[in-house]
DNA sequence: ACCTGAACACCGTTCAAGT
DNA sequence: ACCTGAACACCGTTCAAGT
């Protein structure tokens, strides 16, 4: 993990992992099977860095905090949320995370149902993962071509444009307090629905 | 395209294809700079399949009927979220999308500011995105192991299993359905939260 | 029995030799 | 000038030869 945060995921390999331990490449197979058996270990690790909530939280504050807690671990290694989504079948730390969030539902008075949609709704943001909504683009050399650049956006991509400049200008956008507001605004939707659902039945 | 859609992106080589087209591997080097190059031109061949809504439409219909294309044109071609997803450098196709949702915000009324928080809430939903909520498992081989694995299952993870009994016994998880509740959920938000600022203003 | 170097079957890409 | 085979510098992993 500690070569992976330092080199990236993609110059990790079995060579490069073997010759940091100062260790000959096939040592690493006593330890793991192949290499996707350590991809799912390093996942392993990061996921158990998640703090469990106390079980006595409301379930809003627990799921929300659980989740926030996910984004702390996965920020501190920027090569782990690409390797989650690529794992093809789930850990058991990955499935504790899960199991977490839905009994959290379904202790606050969920139904099997709307936990079901509950899950798809938070979807890949259990995990603490945020899309990118600015592209990063390498400026031109020379100011002139900077200039004409900058001119083809604005014609083109008018409200990128406005966007990147008036948010970007103002102290810049907050990923976390944007993660934060998305988060609120799907467990707002889900609280009303929840509300109406118990009322309807009572 | 059509030999990543049967083979997996993984099968997907620079050899691969050009075997594929009867033609040597260094030939393809006159059509690509190198492979990253195909990957981009491939993510803007799929991205360039969603339909463009017609501009008069209201933001919500606009925006919803968008993200469900931008759905279905990423389900046909089932490698095509992880390859945007490591894209570093937005295309112009890319750029196009994003700036249609972005002007359909502006156009409903949405402040910059709104807008802005809005694309982070819609996240990598836009591309139409979901998250796998129940594990996937291949199951034991002999019924004595199948059992103790599902006793296993249902002692640590009683929530999920319960869940995916419930869920998956009557017709299955509907991922479309689960989908549009899910934008929904954050429209629906999103909407409330512009009425309010607007009644604020006035 | 354990360890490990060489080898195998792949990559993406460079480059020089051929037309 | 264009095309292309061989070669280079990598992979993950197998396997047989060494201790």
């Amino acid at each position: 993990m500690a070569l992976a945060d330092e080199v990236g995921i993609d110059a990790l390999s079995m060579r490069t992992l073997a010759q940091r331990l100062d260790v000959v490449p096939m040592a690493l197979y006593k330890h793991v099977a192949n290499k996707d058996e350590l991809l799912d270990a390093m996942v392993d690790h990061v996921v158990g860095e998640i703090e469990p909530a106390s079980p006595d939280e409301n379930w809003r504050h627990g799921i929300r905090s659980r989740i926030l807690s996910s984004r702390a671990a996965l920020l501190r290694h920027p090569w782990a949320p690409g390797l989650i989504e690529t794992r093809t079948h789930a850990s058991p730390v990955v499935l504790d995370h899960m199991e977490a969030i839905t009994a959290s539902f379904r202790a606050g008075g969920f139904s099997v149902d709307l936990t079901h949609r509950a899950m798809h709704a938070i979807g890949s943001r259990m995990w603490g993962f945020t899309q990118e909504v600015f592209p990063t683009q390498e400026p031109a050399q020379d100011e002139a071509a900077r200039e004409q650049q900058f001119d083809e956006w604005m014609k083109r991509y008018p409200r990128i444009v406005e966007m990147a400049t008036e948010i970007g200008g103002s102290g810049g956008c907050d990923a976390h307090q944007e993660f934060e507001f998305a988060l609120d605004l799907i467990l707002d939707g889900l609280e009303r629905i929840h509300r109406e659902t118990v009322r309807d039945d009572g």
